[in-house]
RNA sequence: CGGGGAAUGGCGCAGUUUGGUAGCGCGCACGGUUUGGGACCGUGAGGUCCCGGGUUCAAAUCCCGGUUCCCCGACCA
């Protein structure tokens, strides 16, 4: 009967089936393209709104950019150009005419962005630009897998230009922050964060910052990034402002960025074999009531208490929905567990009786997690449940992580890591010894986080000494 | 883009070896009985058998070309 392949057998059956049973998207007729249904949208709008106004808090404003960039615009950046154009849609007809300069769909905005600012930007008064839009942008992939790479995908870009080094490196650790505060406090994912790699970073960044996840098979799930962009854009553009001191200076310019791939990583962080389970912050829908009846007699008095329990909780200003369908409880049972809702409120003849409700939680399964409370004292009862369903989910989700997190000292060691979880390892930053042990063991060094304990090492593999651990893992 | 698997009603599949004009389960519609953990009975609707070409009296089935999806690699948010 089960509809969800389990995560032991299959984890990528599990991954799709979990998508198209909790009804959040579809495949478009569009290679590598998803449809995103409203129940997926939803989640994302969620999330979207959640970091959102975390940018407007931390001073961001939103635009928009167009999603057309002249090639040119493109080469002008060595490492940018040299990054992107493996996986650009270029354009070369409009209006039935060969155009005189293609133009790519925008892969990410710096480019064009960077050319804005080189004209909005004239004096240190102007500045620091802090701008963030909310667009989709398009990277032929090759393998792709729906919210984790697909061909267009919407995500948020912020792009900032700043006076000073000092300031824009600033930036790039906030957003970073910015980023994880997401993760832990709305998504219940505990991310690491950490500084990508020389090999690993960004086409045309100096440095990279992204925060690194652990899905439920293991494997790492980059999800968000934050980019120290020197002032190689504002070279290549010429985003240059005049200083106090009358002297003409290039901007230091950031970029960073999260896509929906979040949600992907929601998906495979918390769901389990019955389908998704959400975090109530961040959930569609919060609460389900289902009532329960046997005739049409039941039935009338059991729909006016559930009516009047829908209104009271959407009263408190909790996202609720009664299912009114003609399904059987059970059907409605596993729907809504399917779908991550977090709570569900059972309502029958006997609960009409006693003034009570049957409440149970998404994240304790089974009688376990069922309870019976006074319809009186049922908001209060959610709220609070609300609150440790969040945390728990956070909770269950660090301990998976940390139990599969192993510091290594060698090189064997770091090879038995990596085949079951992350490895911690001491190693100098360096593209040869990334793609060695990516060719021998499959995982790929993921950052070197920033929250670890300095120290003197030797390097796994050339054994000269370093002063940090880099963390390894296979990665989707 | 390389290697492997697959494509038949909304979903999961059988039929393909040995060509003869499409079937099952679930879902869907209607009626009835049900309803505290994925109900049951009856009736019914729904298919260019991925697309294009070829062979043949006849193609889901054989041949050629293409597309898409899944798994494993190389590239990435």
């Amino acid at each position: 009967m089960a509809k969800i392949t389990s995560r032991a057998k299959d984890y990528s059956e599990w991954y799709l089936d979990v998508i198209r049973e909790a009804d959040m998207a579809d495949y478009a007729p569009v290679r590598g393209c998803i449809v995103v249904k409203p129940y997926g949208w939803s989640l994302y709008e969620n999330m979207r709104d959640f970091l959102d106004r975390r940018f407007k808090e931390t001073g961001h404003s939103n635009a928009a950019f167009p999603m057309f960039i002249p090639m040119s615009f493109l080469q002008k950046e060595a490492q940018h150009v040299k990054g992107f154009s493996p996986e650009l849609a270029v354009v070369t007809v409009g209006g039935g005419e060969q155009l005189e300069e293609p133009l790519a769909v925008r892969p990410t905005s710096e480019t064009i962005i960077g050319y804005m600012y080189a004209q909005w930007v004239k004096s240190y008064r102007d500045l620091p630009v802090l701008i963030n839009a909310w667009n989709s942008v398009v990277r032929w992939e090759k393998r792709t897998r729906p919210f984790l790479r697909t061909t267009e995908f919407y995500w948020q870009e912020g792009h900032t230009a700043h006076a000073t080094h000092e300031e824009s490196t600033e930036e790039v650790m906030r957003m970073l922050d910015v980023y994880a505060a997401h993760a832990f406090e709305e998504c219940a994912i505990p991310v690491i964060k950490g500084r990508k790699s020389i090999s690993e970073r960004f086409a045309g960044a100096d440095k990279t910052f992204s925060i690194e996840a652990m899905m439920g098979d293991k494997k790492a799930l980059q999800s968000g990034t934050s980019h120290d962009l020197g002032q190689n854009f504002a070279k290549a553009f010429g985003i240059k402002f005049l200083d106090r001191d009358n002297t003409e200076k290039l901007c230091w310019t950031t970029s960073w960025g999260m896509s929906w791939r979040m949600l992907g990583a929601v998906i495979m962080v918390h769901g389990d074999d019955q389908g998704l389970r959400l975090p109530p912050k961040i959930a569609p829908v919060q609460v389900a009531i289902v009532p329960i009846y046997k005739n049409d007699g039941e039935k009338g008095v059991v729909m006016e208490a559930s009516d009047r329990v829908f209104r009271m909780l959407k009263a408190s200003g909790m996202r609720v929905k009664l299912d009114d369908r003609e399904e059987t409880p059970g059907f409605k049972f596993n729907d809504w567990e399917m779908r991550g809702v977090p709570v569900r409120v059972e309502i029958g003849p006997r609960d009409v009786a006693n003034q009570s409700v049957a409440l149970a939680r998404r994240d304790v399964p089974g009688k376990a997690g069922k309870s019976f409370v006074p319809q009186s004292e049922l908001a209060q009862r959610i709220t609070a449940l609300f609150e440790e369903i969040q945390s728990g989910l956070l909770q269950q989700a660090t301990r998976f992580r940390d139990a599969n997190i192993r510091e290594v000292d060698s090189y064997a060691d770091l090879r038995e890591a990596v085949e079951d979880g992350f490895a911690l390892a001491p190693v100098v930053d360096d593209p040869a010894i990334d793609a060695q042990i990516k060719e021998e063991t499959k995982a790929t060094n993921r950052c070197f986080p920033l929250d670890q304990a300095q120290g003197e090492w030797k390097c796994i593999i050339t054994g000269r000494p370093v002063r940090e651990r880099a963390l390894f893992g296979k990665a989707y």
